[in-house]
DNA sequence: CAAATAGTGTCTTTGAGACATTATGCG
DNA sequence: CGCATAATGTCTCAAAGACACTATTTG
């Protein structure tokens, strides 16, 4: 290899031992997180089969900006580690969980989101079976709480204009933890034409949920809502061992619509649940075979 | 609404007013745009239809480091404006291009990908269609050049093992214009197991393609060909008018096989085509009916 | 036995995959 | 007419969707 020389006469070597870094405004980089699980609802009936509830994990702010409001769990991005090791560390000190499920989801930047200075926020999808949740239940984060998710869409409008098309959909998302109910109206619109393409989340209506949080939980529940159907990343809800009506129920309140047990069962149960021995039992009826995880290749 | 104290006694607003950015460390965060386009490679035979070719945009870095390495085209987020206004802001600075499909791919933010300093990398998928890309040849950005691409898998190797699996796939990445050969092997290994995944690309060898750039382009051909096939993106690669051959020959050259034409035309041919009554001409052999995109909703 | 869920059988319809056949313009 | 591509017909097979039926436990 020969020695490069810039127009300076410098070799890499001298460039980067004269590097300074300039005095440009950098943003700073927070990571979120949205952290799923998948909770039993109590049916006060114990013959019936508990239901499932999609939760997330949200930390009430003790300072302003935002104060009183609830926030994705989250924090800032060091020198010398990856946003990923970032999220990693946060989950830990926070939720005190180690090794969960991550995928990066998008890195929002609006230069108005946060109110006190510029802040970018990589945003992950976390998730977490429920029977480690409950370890996590009596930490010592006081303010973190598990929200019951419910996101329905209220309104699609679908309109073809000169070369392309607008499309609005209108999210009502509420969460709620006992008296607490937080209720956001988010409006994802994406307007299409032969010179590009433009998709933005506006968030019209906010109760309670921080910064631009709500936008972030709506980008997770439609990454996950496209994800659990083509990939395995349902499994990451489920403990060890489930049965097949679990992992439908997972999958009916990802997609906030019933699914018919045979074909689910066809094609989830053989694609991704290996049969056990094992049953469950204390229910008030038959009992059902338990199930382990089948890794998917993709 | 009350006005919220926190422990200092203040409101919000004073909060704000009162705000010093703290002297923290903090990273610069680059946009880089991985910039597809759908090319005719010529044929020498006047009969035979061209063949499409998958390119994409470098330019040859003119200073340390990486000096007379290719780089993808991007640059430095500024304050008060998005990732994607700043993406928007340095297609049109370096290849004059003003509206094209844009899409965010994924935050890059090892701590040593630019000897330099800190630096993430917000990347972006672009996709523009091969008649706009003439504009764009004769550019004042000297350095800048279509290169062809071509990612074959040279290995794929999946290994069950206690809770989870191991899957390694190796690439080789080959980007040719003229006589410029520029070649690169990335292994993509996702580990999983039941607390978690782990998923890398690690550049083996690497000749002439600047920073962790060939990472980001593998992980572009890999979005663009997952959805290609459930989306309408590849429409963004073809010209106002097409023939569904050449919407065919799009789809083969991302997904790197051959399709077969009766089904590829029933399925993507209504989905994706609007027919008209224009023609293809100047062939060598019967023409070809041209159509018109139509729009999915997603 | 009744209640409730577990688990399977089967019919219909849809669509992907594969191959064959017909149609058409150019030289 | 022959070449090369355009465009469509049709057969097979796999799987989704829908519904019905049987099986098994508890109280």
């Amino acid at each position: 290899m020969e020695e490069l020389r810039d127009k300076n006469g410098l070799t890499e070597k001298e460039y980067l031992a004269a590097y300074r870094p300039g005095d440009y405004v950098k943003p700073s980089v927070a990571v979120d997180m949205v952290i799923f699980s998948a909770a039993n609802k109590n049916t006060g009936n114990y013959r019936l089969l508990p239901q499932k509830e999609l939760k997330i994990l949200l930390i009430k702010r003790s300072g302003h900006p935002c104060l009183g409001a609830w926030a994705l769990p989250g924090g800032f991005v060091e020198p010398n580690e990856t946003t990923e090791q970032a999220a990693m560390r946060e989950l830990k000190e926070e939720t005190s969980v180690e090794n969960i499920y991550l995928e990066q989801l998008y890195t929002f930047s609006d230069p108005g989101r946060d109110p006190r200075t510029w802040v970018m926020s990589c945003s992950y999808l976390a998730l977490i079976d429920s029977s480690k949740v409950n370890v996590t239940a009596g930490d010592d984060a006081a303010s973190a709480s598990w929200f019951t998710l419910n996101l329905e869409t209220t309104d699609v409008s679908f309109s073809e204009h000169e070369n392309g098309f607008t499309r609005v959909t209108d999210y009502h998302l509420l969460l709620t933890d006992g008296d607490i109910r937080l209720s956001t109206t988010v409006r994802h619109t994406v307007d299409r034409n032969d010179t590009g393409t433009c998709s933005r989340y506006d968030i019209a209506e906010n109760n309670g949920i921080a910064f631009d949080h709500a936008r972030i939980i709506c980008y997770a529940v439609e990454r996950l809502r496209g994800k659990v159907q083509y990939t395995d990343i349902a499994l990451n809800l489920v403990p060890e061992y489930f049965t097949l009506t679990e992992l439908q129920q997972i999958y009916e309140i990802i997609l906030g619509k019933p699914l018919i047990k045979a074909p689910f069962r066809r094609k989830y149960g053989a694609l991704l649940a290996e049969p056990t021995d094992k049953q469950t039992s204390d229910a008030g009826h038959r009992p059902s075979r338990l199930f382990k995880r089948k890794w998917m290749s993709d």
